[in-house]
DNA sequence: GCGTCGATGGCA
DNA sequence: GCCATCGACGCG
């Protein structure tokens, strides 16, 4: 497996989140090294997308947001879990792909089937925040022997974002949706 | 299996 | 007073 092109990071965040399933994500920190391949995605397409951070405007928040692509955008949600996104497009359009979930590889046994668990397995915290995705820390790998099968469906948690709520900028790898014991959430089934 | 709810903190 | 969440409960 190859690093991924950086030059992928500054497609249009919709197309970003298509390409990036059945890629792999690698942590490396504490002398340690993370990997699974990432199943679940969804797009921020700018600031005119209602459910997008960037809509705020450019705040000190979303700075990273507004700022070049291949860049990590995190936040704290809910005062416990970190969001991890990728900043993508032209540099200053605010689009930015958040990682949803993510199968563990190799003999890593750990529930990485959501944007929460993710980062908590990972170690990715608010200092990544702003951090370079193609240097050999934090990056992604292409593996050209995986086809992931994908299917778009709306986003979660964005019933806030008027006429974008319904917006289907939601990606997944079928194949991996079905690991047994992961629950089904019900915004899932009706697509 | 499914709905409801509380934890918890930065930011506008 | 919001939240791009998670997990624990209670139900029957």
């Amino acid at each position: 497996m190859r690093k991924i092109s950086p030059s992928i990071y500054g497609r249009e965040a919709a197309r970003l989140a298509h390409d990036i399933i059945g890629a792999v994500l690698v942590h490396r920190i504490c002398g340690k090294e993370y990997r699974a391949r990432i199943v679940e995605t969804e797009a921020y397409v700018g600031p005119h997308d209602l459910a997008s951070h960037s809509s705020k405007g450019r705040t000190k928040r979303t700075e990273v947001m507004f700022g070049p692509a291949g860049h990590a955008y995190v936040y704290l949600i809910y005062g416990m879990y970190t969001m991890f996104n990728i900043v993508s497009g032209p540099a200053g359009s605010g689009q930015a792909v958040l990682i949803r979930a993510a199968e563990p590889l190799h003999d890593w046994k750990v529930d990485l089937s959501g944007p929460g668990k993710l980062t908590r397995a990972f170690k990715i915290t608010l200092l990544h925040n702003g951090v370079d995705l193609t240097t050999d820390k934090l990056f992604l790998l292409r593996d050209p022997d995986y086809r992931p099968q994908i299917k778009r469906t709306r986003r979660i948690g964005v019933d806030y974002a008027k006429e974008w709520k319904d917006a289907l900028l939601r990606f997944v790898d079928t194949k991996s949706a079905a690991v047994s014991g992961h629950r089904i959430k019900k915004t899932e089934r009706n697509s």
